[in-house]
Parts: C-alpha cells; sequence; structure tokens
DNA sequence: CTCGCTTGTCTAGCGGTGCTAGAATCGAAT
DNA sequence: ATTCGATTCTAGCACCGCTAGACAAGCGAG
C-alpha cells in the first residue's frame, strides 16, 4: 500500500503547491492576473490538472480564503494575547486586523470580496471561518457592555474594521488619518 | 445649427439609454451578465457603439455610480429632512443608507466595490461623489461630539455602514438582526 | 437635384478567459 | 515484457473586452 500512500502524498502535495502559487500571483499582480493558464504554468503542469483539485476558479479562492482565515485568526490571537487589559487587547485586535488586510490585500479579497463559494454565518461554514471570527469575540465580548450579546457586539465591530479596510484600499478614504479613525472606533465603541 | 443641435441630443439620449439599461440589466442578473455584447443587443446597437460613448466597461460602471450616488443622496436628505433632532436624523440615516444598498446592490457595487475609474477623496473627485459624502456629513456632524473632527467621524460612521451593507449581502452577517446592529451602532457612536 | 465627403455604424476578428472531451502517455501489477 | 487502469496533455469550445477597416447614411456645395 506504500505506492498508493506515495500518490495520495504527492496529490495533497501538489494542492498545497496550487493554493500558496495562486495566493502569491494574486499579492503580486491581483486576483486578476490569477488565470487558470498563469497558474498552470507556474505549477509547471497543464490547466486541466487544476481541475482535478478543485471545481473551478472559484474554489481555488475559496482554498486561499480558509488559508487566510487561519493566518488571521493566529495573528490577532498573538496580539490580543500580547496586550494587557480589555481596552489594549481591542485596540490590538483593530490595529491587526487593519494590519492584516493592508498587507494581505489579495489574501483579504479572497476572504471577503470575492467569491469563494464559502458558507457563511451557517452550520457548515468551514472551520478557519468559525474560528477567526472566535479570535475576534474573544476579546470583544469584554467590552460589549451590560445587556449587549456578545456575537452581535462582535458583528458589529467586525463591519466597522472591515468598512475601514476595503474603503481605505480602494482609495475611498485617505490613508493618513487611519490611526485617528481606530481611536475613534475603539472609544465608542468598545465600552471599557 | 438645429441638425447639429438634433444630434448631440440624441447622442446624449442613447447614452443616457446606455446608462439606464447597464444599472437595469445588473440589478436583474448582477453585473457579471453585463457584457459589451448583452449591453449592445438591449440598446439594439452594435458594440463599437458603446465605445463612441465610453472608454470601456469600466467607465460604464462609473457611470452607473455617478447616478447611484445623486441617487443616494437625495435618499438620504429625503429621510435626514423629515426626521426631528440629530438622534433620530442619525438613525434615519442608517437606515436609509442600508436600505438602499440592500435594494440597489448592483448599484451599490459600482459605487463602492467595482472599480468604476473613478477619483475619490481628491480634488478630482466627481462632484456627485462628493455631494454623496456631505449628505451624510450635514446630519453625522451633528453628532460627532467635541473635539472630534466632524470629518473624520462621518469617514468612520460611513465605513462601519459600508461594512455592514457589504458584509449582509455577502452572506458574512445574519440578516435578522440588522436592526439591533444599526440601534447599537447608532447608540455608541453618535454622541446626542 | 446631384454629387462628393464627412460622419456614423456595422461586420469581422484579435487575443484573452474559464473549462472540458478525448487522445496520449505513464507506471504498477502480472 | 506486457497489459491495462490511472493520470496528464493537446486541442478546442463558447464567451469575454475591445478595435480595425469596410460600409452606409446624410450633410453642404455646386
Amino acid at each position: 500500500m506504500s505506492v498508493q500512500e506515495r500518490k495520495e502524498r504527492e496529490r495533497t502535495d501538489r494542492e498545497r503547491l496550487i493554493v500558496a502559487t495562486a495566493r502569491e500571483l494574486a499579492e503580486q499582480q491581483g486576483w486578476d492576473a490569477v488565470t487558470t493558464r498563469r497558474l498552470a504554468e507556474h505549477i509547471e503542469y497543464s490547466q486541466p490538472v487544476l481541475y482535478s483539485h478543485f471545481r473551478g476558479k472559484r474554489e481555488i479562492i475559496g482554498a486561499v480564503a480558509l488559508e487566510g482565515a487561519a493566518d488571521m485568526a493566529a495573528a490577532v490571537r498573538a496580539a490580543t494575547s500580547a496586550a494587557h487589559g480589555p481596552r489594549a487587547r481591542v485596540t490590538a485586535l483593530a490595529r491587526t486586523y487593519l494590519d492584516f488586510a493592508a498587507r494581505n490585500p489579495a489574501v483579504y479579497d479572497a476572504m471577503f470580496r470575492l467569491d469563494g463559494g464559502l458558507a457563511f454565518a451557517q452550520e457548515d461554514t468551514p472551520e478557519p471561518l468559525k474560528d477567526a471570527f472566535a479570535a475576534l469575540l474573544e476579546s470583544l465580548g469584554e467590552v460589549a457592555g451590560d445587556g449587549v450579546h456578545p456575537g452581535l457586539f462582535t458583528e458589529v465591530f467586525w463591519a466597522a474594521l472591515h468598512g475601514l479596510a476595503t474603503l481605505t484600499r480602494a482609495g475611498r478614504l485617505p490613508p493618513e488619518y487611519a490611526e485617528q479613525r481606530v481611536e475613534l472606533l475603539v472609544d465608542r465603541l468598545a465600552v471599557v
């Protein structure tokens, strides 16, 4: 059975290579540049090989999104666990979130702007997505305030961060006052 | 000069037809369905005619976005002017904004999600966009609170609304608690 | 009223996209 | 060494945004 195991291993390796290459290519030249032809060329296989791993381009975007969600959750947890006190944790969370979106625009797009064919806010939502939301909830739930459902508060705070991230990157908000916006947001929304 | 005037009038009529058709088609079947071929067929001209009015598809999206910005500004002003008191105005503004995004998803996409080739937050920003922001500022500036720049406050509030609008429509936020989210947002952000 | 010319529109086509059917090749087991 | 199933590739489909060059319509001049 060793032969079969080797083949399976090679397949998962190749799948990882596809996702990593797609992410890299998207980060370097934008998602528009990630065509099935270019992607196939980069991994040194022909196009149809992609379709033996994924149903189509959308699923590849979805795979990048899941990877990104795990990364973001890790980044947020690292930042919040290094901060002392609820207020400091929330500020760190907000800065880290916006920083992640700014540094990984293609991954962020895969997660929230593009259609990766993923289920959200449902029972069959993939684990990494639920966990990323949980990472936000851990720190934001502390400052929801009395009588406010932590989940609802997290949704609102997250939406505000998402709006800042997307509008800033799309050139809709001038970048120079980014820090003041974060401070205002945390000051007003969080109940310390 | 009457002949030339007639031709000019016909041209602007046709341009309006193109924009209106693009908007309609996008609203009915999504922007992916708005191809230059289909659009040309709907207006009963050949494709190249589109390019005698616009540089390309992007500019058509931009034209829809400008039209949408004017519509949104009007909707917001109508709602806020019918409300009494700063707090009521802000609530009405938030509801109207989210309602507009939900009822005109394609137009909202043209304004904020797609690339319409428009300048933002700059001097050469088209008038309708500046005016739409101004419409938000008129009511939001009242509740920015002492020592907080009204423009900055408007940006943050707008970003929060934008985040709620996009995440809700993308299925990232369950729609049933939309009203509670708005109330929480207004409660916390606005200084009455 | 007719002619020439400008102006406007269309047909046809380019290089690209996501995706797939069927041919060709590889490699494991006999 | 040969067979045969699994794997990969070549070639192609229908569609995309966009454009060059052929064609027709309608104007002003004679």
